[in-house]
DNA sequence: AATGAATGAGAGTTCATTCAT
DNA sequence: CATGAATGAACTCTCATTCAT
C-alpha cells in the first residue's frame, strides 16, 4: 500500500482500509468503546489520516451502515430477481436472506440496529450520507412490496396493501432477529433463531396467502 | 420539595425525583449524552446527591428500565386478567397495550430498547438490578404465554408451540415498534403504527385461529 | 455507651471512643485511605459527631500522634527511672524499648512516622496540638539526654556533647527502624531488625564508651 | 521550547520538562497537594500531554524518584571510586555525599522518602518503575557495602557482617537526615546536620576501626 | 448533643479533533 | 497527502465539611 494515495484508486482504498478496521470495532467493542486512534492504528495509518477521509466519528458509522445497507440490498435483489419462482417462494427467500445476512455479516447488522435506538445521539447530524441510507433502506423496502404485489397480481396472495404488508413483514423479521440478539435464544428461550423464522413465515403465511 | 430526607419516605421521593429527572434526560440525549450534572441540576440537587441515592450512572439507567419494565407489566397483567374475554381478543389487547405503552411512556420504552442492543457497554456490570429486570421481562412473556395456552385449551387457536409463538409474537410487535421508530412511519412510509398493528394481528391470528 | 455524653466522663469517653476507629483505620488504609465517614461507623457514631470532638480530619490525627509520643514517653520514662542500673545498660533498654513500641504500638508508629515525611500537607496548619507533640517529643529527648549526662558523670561514657550524642543516638534508632519498614528487611536483606539494632548498639557504644 | 516535540530528543526533553514540573510541585505540595492540571500548567503543556508522556499521576512521581536515587547513587559511586583513599575516608565521604545530596537535591530526597512510609498508597501498582527504583537502591547499597569488605581486606576495620553493617550504617545516616527534617533541627535542636553526621561517624567508627 | 443528608469543589483521566511539521 | 503530538473540554465519581432537623 502506497504512504500516499495520489490516485483515485489508491485513496478509495486507503477509505476502505479504514473502513475494515472500524467495522471489526465497531462490531466488538461498539461505537463509544471504539476509539479513532484505534481505528487509525489497525488499519495502518495515523489518526489525522481518518479525518482525511472522514469527516469525523459519526461519518465513519454512518459509512459502514450505507456499506451494509448496500450488501442486504444486493443480496435480496439478487433472491427476488430469480426468475420461475412463486411469490410465496420469494417472499420464503426474503426472509431467508435476511437471516443469513445477519449471520454472515453480523458487524454490519449490529451497527444498522444501533441507529434506530439511539437516534438523538447519532442521528442528530443531518448529513449527506444519512440521506444516503435512508434513500437505500427504502428502496429495499420497495423490492420487497414488488414481490408482495406480484403475489396479488398472480393470484397467490389475497388482496391487501401492500406498502403496509410490507413494512409488517420487515418489521416482523426485525423483531425476530433483535429479539435473538437481545435475549441469547438459544440458552435462555430454548429455541433457536430459524425455528421462529420458520414459525413466523407460517404464521404470516396463512394471512396471506388465498385459500382456494 | 424536602430540603432534606430524613424519613424513608421522603428518601424514596427524592430517588423518585432524581429518576424523573433522569429519565426525561436519557430521553432527550441519549445515554451518553446525558451527564450526571445534567440529572442532579433537574432533579434540583448537588451532583454528590445524585451518588447518594444511586450506585453509579448506569444504576440509575437500570432503575429507569426496572421502572418501565414494571409499569408495561402493570398493563399487560390487567388485560389479561380481565373475564370472559377471548384468548384471541385477550392477544388483541396485549398488543394495543403494548402499542399503548410506546405512545404513553415512550421515554421508557427507548431506554428499554437500547440495552438490549448495546449489551457490550452496559450490561457488563451483571448488578443486582439487571437480574430484577431479566425476571420481570420473563414474567412478562410468560403472561402472553399463558393466554396462547388459554386459547388453545378452549380450542381458539390451532396445538402450537406456545413459548416458541409467544416470542414470535412479542417480537414481531417489537419490530413493528422500533421499525416505527428507526424510520417516522408517518412522514417517511405515509401508514401510521397502529394500522400496521392491526394488519400484523390479522396476519398472524390467520396462522393460529384454528378453522372451523 | 450513653447516646449523649452530657458528664465530662462520657463525653471523653466517645472522643477515645473516636480515635480507636481512628487508630485502626489510619494504620490500615493510610491518612488518605480513611474516610470520615469510615471513623464514625467503626466507633458507632455519626460523621457530625466527630466533628464535634475534633475540629477536621488533620487534628483526630495529631490526637493520634500525641497519644503516640505519651506512650512511647511514658515506656522510656519507666525504664530509666529503674535504680541500679548502669547508664549503658539504660540506654541499651531504651532502644530495646523503642524497639519493643514499634512492634507493640505500630499502629503509632506508623502514623508518628508518616508527618515527618509529608510535612508541607498535614503540618501546615499548626495548631495547638502540633505545639503540644513537638513539646512532648522534645523532652522525651531529654530524658535521653539526661542518661547520657548520667554516664559521663558516673565516668562511664567519655565526655561529649550530650545533646548533639541524643539526637545521633535517637537519629540511628528511628533510622533502623524506618529501613526496617521500608524493605522488609528480613526477606530483602536478609537480616532480622533485633540483630541490626545489637550491631548499631554495639557500635555506638564503642564510641561512647570509655576505654579503661 | 517545542511546540511539537517530534524528534526522540524533543520528545525526551519534553518530558523532563514536565518531570522538573513535577518535582517543583510534589516538593512543594506533596503527592496529594498536587494536580495534574499545576503540573501542566507549570511545565507549560495541556492536561492531556502529561498523559501523553506518562501513564498517571504515579508514574510521574515514580519517574522523579527513580531520577533521585539514580542522581545519588551517580554521586556516591564517583566518591568511592576516588583511588588512594583509605575505606574510612570513602566512608566518612559516603556520608559527606548523601548529606550534600540532601541539600543540592532537597527535592528528590523528600519525595524518595514518601514511597518507604506509606507504602500501602502508593506502592499497591506495582509497576516496571517500581523495580527499577527498588534495584538502584539496592545497587547503592552494595557499592558502599564494597567499601566496608574493601576495608576489612586492607585490615582498617575490624571484621564484621559486611551487609548488616551496611544496613546499619545507612539507616543511620537515614535516620539523622529524617530527624533533621522532622524538627527543624538548626531551630529547635540547636545543633546542625553536618555537626550531628560528624558525631555519627565518629562513634560508628570507634566501633569499626581495629585498635591497634 | 447528635444525626446523616446534602453539598460542591475538585481530581484524575479520556479522547475526538486539530494543526504544526 | 500524511503524521501524531498536542489540546482541553468533558465526564464520572469522591469526600471533607456543613447544617437543617
Amino acid at each position: 500500500m502506497n504512504r500516499r494515495a495520489r490516485t483515485p484508486k489508491a485513496k478509495q482504498e486507503k477509505k476502505e482500509q479504514i473502513l475494515a478496521a472500524a467495522k471489526a470495532l465497531f462490531f466488538e467493542k461498539g461505537f463509544y468503546g471504539t476509539r479513532i486512534e484505534m481505528i487509525a492504528k489497525k488499519a495502518g495509518v495515523s489518526t489525522g489520516t481518518v479525518y482525511l477521509y472522514y469527516k469525523n466519528k459519526i461519518e465513519v458509522y454512518k459509512a459502514l451502515q450505507d456499506e451494509g445497507v448496500g450488501i442486504l440490498s444486493e443480496m435480496i435483489s439478487q433472491v427476488i430477481s430469480w426468475p420461475g419462482m412463486s411469490a410465496l417462494a420469494k417472499l420464503s427467500e426474503v426472509a431467508r436472506t435476511y437471516y443469513r445476512f445477519h449471520n454472515e455479516y453480523r458487524e454490519y447488522f449490529d451497527i444498522m440496529a444501533i441507529l434506530c435506538v439511539t437516534p438523538k445521539d447519532l442521528k442528530e447530524s443531518e448529513s449527506e450520507i444519512s440521506k444516503i441510507i435512508d434513500g437505500k433502506t427504502f428502496s429495499l423496502l420497495k423490492m420487497v412490496e414488488g414481490v408482495l404485489q406480484e403475489g396479488i397480481e398472480k393470484s397467490e396472495f389475497i388482496s391487501l396493501d401492500t406498502w403496509k404488508a410490507t413494512n409488517v413483514f420487515w418489521g416482523m423479521l426485525d423483531g425476530l432477529i433483535l429479539l435473538a440478539e437481545r435475549r441469547n435464544i438459544e440458552n435462555v428461550i430454548g429455541v433457536d433463531l430459524e425455528e421462529l423464522f420458520k414459525q413466523a413465515l407460517e404464521m404470516s403465511f396463512y394471512g396471506i396467502l388465498k385459500q382456494n
